[in-house]
DNA sequence: TCTGGCTGCCC
DNA sequence: ATTCTGC
DNA sequence: GCAGAATGGGCAGCCAGA
């Protein structure tokens, strides 16, 4: 028996077709050819290197590079300085590329390099992963080095953005599902069972590996098991309750939109397994979560969904996500639970004692959950109504808003509402007060300061740093960096309208503790908009006066496309 | 022993 | 998280 | 409308170096 490997660069190959459309359908095709090529033994770490990682979320191991110490790595290869690397990464936005360039002209080159392996690669990305405690750092650096320097220019370019986890192909999950369908399923009608299986057991490495060793019958078995993460059901967003109602049918479930975190809670008798939004495995950080579930569950098994929200200990009241993010830490759990205790609220029942509730639609899902669960002071079923009145929603919402919630959900209660992962069909809709900016105030800020951007943004800037006038001191104080809601145009023109405001320092009046890559003349004002006002410990805008040593940010900041040029200082 | 840089993951 | 864009 | 790729604030954990 031979034992088949792969070579890396022919993953290298394929990468450079996939980037080099913009056609999906050609993506695929590429991805198709990778995949028949590919041994059976090696493809679920084929797939898994090409969503960027090295196992399914819920395992949570994680390689600990980004970019930073990849420079570090790279100029280790190549033999140049990371001030070298730097300087070319601002130009090419992508680590990779700047990688690629300085083999091709790297001064040391192994004479006989061994071509690199899928199973190489892998592995060596798997010791990087699992190097830990003193001089890790530097073990890992060496792995990736080692890797580097036996890698022709193109793979390195690949393994760089793998291990930095932008690999910048324009192809992901669902893009992986159709070539499966059409490598292994028999075609693309096959696509919606692999989506099933993947939904349900979120390791597309194991879908993938499934399909292409026993075939399309084995994806069909594919069950709903506790213990195995579902990828969450998520909402797309309106910002009315007419064009929610509408797109509804005329008649939804609104729910409180809790400020918390997303908990997939799985119940096997008494053991009890907590799964974060992504997957991650966090059943110790919420003993207290698990304990709630055990009490309060009243079904032997079941998987249900909830927000879990820090309340005040005292008067019960709902803190904000801020604070519950002090419970997101691996010790003193004892100490954080005592002093950010959690209640649950409950919105979805997926499975219930032997049952798999999936595939049937929301009413009966919330049926089933309301009759399991034990309401207390501290696990409680989502708030809701349901209505057909535009007005009626949106007293709901101002109330949801007056409760410390961030709005509602709203949820389509016809035949079809099934529980479909991703924020597919519109069948749950998010509304949010910031939605629309005539309901939230939006800001004039002054741009103080600029970032390279990344990737399709190479050549611009990323973000910008925007600060907000000090009357009193007659300085710029900064509130947040804002990198999202400018258009391709926007960004195009963004770099010549500041060229002439560019300074080579910090503005004296512009107070930052943050190290821009550009710096502006405080004068250009634009408009932007967020969801909230947050306590920032790095942002300089009202330093010490809510809070000594804290200044305040903006939760959630995007341009709105305004420019306010009139305003310029 | 403390601190700051970096990373990953919540939103 | 929000937003934009090519298909 | 989907799928993907840009980007945000801010927290804790980890490790290197002061």
């Amino acid at each position: 028996m031979r034992n088949p490997s792969l070579k890396y660069s022919l993953i290298a190959d394929a990468y450079e077709k996939i980037e080099d459309t913009t056609k999906r359908l050609e993506m695929t095709d590429h991805l198709v050819k990778l995949l028949k090529d590919t041994p059976k033994d090696v493809i679920d770490k084929v797939v898994y290197l090409t969503q960027g990682k090295l196992y399914p979320d819920f395992v949570g191991i994680e390689i600990g590079i980004a970019e930073k110490l990849a420079i570090r790595a790279v100029a280790r290869a190549t033999g140049y300085r990371e001030k070298e690397i730097e300087e070319d990464l601002r130009k090419t936005g992508d680590l990779g590329e700047t990688a690629q360039k300085f083999s091709e002209k790297r001064t040391q080159v192994s004479f006989f390099p061994k071509p690199l392996t899928v199973e190489r690669v892998y592995e060596t990305l798997d010791k990087m992963a699992k190097s830990t405690g003193a001089g890790s750092v530097d073990l890992k650096l060496s792995f990736l080095a080692g890797l580097l320097s036996d890698a022709s220019p193109k793979e390195a370019k690949y393994i760089i953005r793998t291990v930095t986890g932008s690999l910048r192909l324009g192809i992901a999950d669902m893009t992986v599902l159709d070539a499966l369908a059409i490598a292994f399923g028999g075609g693309k009608e096959t696509r919606e069972y692999l989506e099933r299986a993947y939904n349900i057991s979120s390791d597309l490495g194991r879908v993938t590996k499934t399909v292409a060793e026993k075939g399309i019958e084995s994806i069909k078995r594919f069950v709903v098991s506790l213990g195995e993460p579902i990828r969450p059901m998520l909402a797309e967003r309106l910002g009315s309750p007419a064009e929610i109602l509408e797109k509804l049918g005329g008649k939804c479930i609104a729910e409180y939109k809790y400020d918390g975190e997303r908990i997939q809670t799985h119940k096997k008798g008494d053991q009890i397994t907590l799964f974060s939004r992504r997957l991650e495995d966090i059943t110790k950080q919420y003993p207290d979560g698990g304990e709630l579930i055990r009490k309060h569950v009243k079904a032997k098994e079941a998987i249900i969904e909830a927000e879990c929200v820090a309340v005040d200990p005292d008067t019960g009241e709902m803190k904000p996500f801020q604070e519950l993010m002090h419970r997101r830490r691996k010790y003193g759990v004892k100490k954080a639970m005592e002093e950010y205790p959690v209640s649950l609220f409950m919105f979805d029942a997926l499975y219930v004692d032997g049952k798999d509730l999936t595939l049937e639609p929301y009413p009966v899902r919330r049926q089933h959950l309301e009759k399991i669960i034990e309401q207390t002071d501290h696990v409680k079923v989502a708030e809701y109504i349901i209505t057909d009145d535009p007005e009626e929603l949106e007293r709901f919402f101002e109330k949801a808003v007056e409760n410390g919630c961030e709005g509602l959900v709203c949820k389509s209660v016809n035949e079809d509402s099934v529980y479909q992962a991703g924020a597919r069909g519109w069948l749950w809709i998010k509304y949010k007060r910031d939605y629309k900016s005539e309901m939230t105030d939006t800001v004039d800020l002054v741009v103080v300061g600029a970032f390279h951007g990344r990737g399709k943004r190479a050549g611009t800037y990323g973000a910008l740093l925007l600060a907000a006038y000090d009357p009193d001191e007659d300085v710029f104080k900064t509130v947040t960096k804002c990198g999202t809601g400018f258009t391709d145009e926007d960004l195009k023109k963004l770099p010549k309208m500041m060229e002439k405001y560019r300074i080579p320092h910090r503005h004296p009046r512009v107070i930052s503790t943050i190290e821009a890559d550009v710096w502006f003349e405080p004068i250009v004002v634009i408009e932007a908009i967020g969801a909230e006002i947050t306590l920032s410990p790095i942002h300089t805008c009202a330093m010490d006066i809510i809070r000594k040593d804290s200044g305040l940010a903006i939760r959630f900041p995007r341009f709105t496309g305004n420019y306010r040029l009139d305003k310029s200082a």
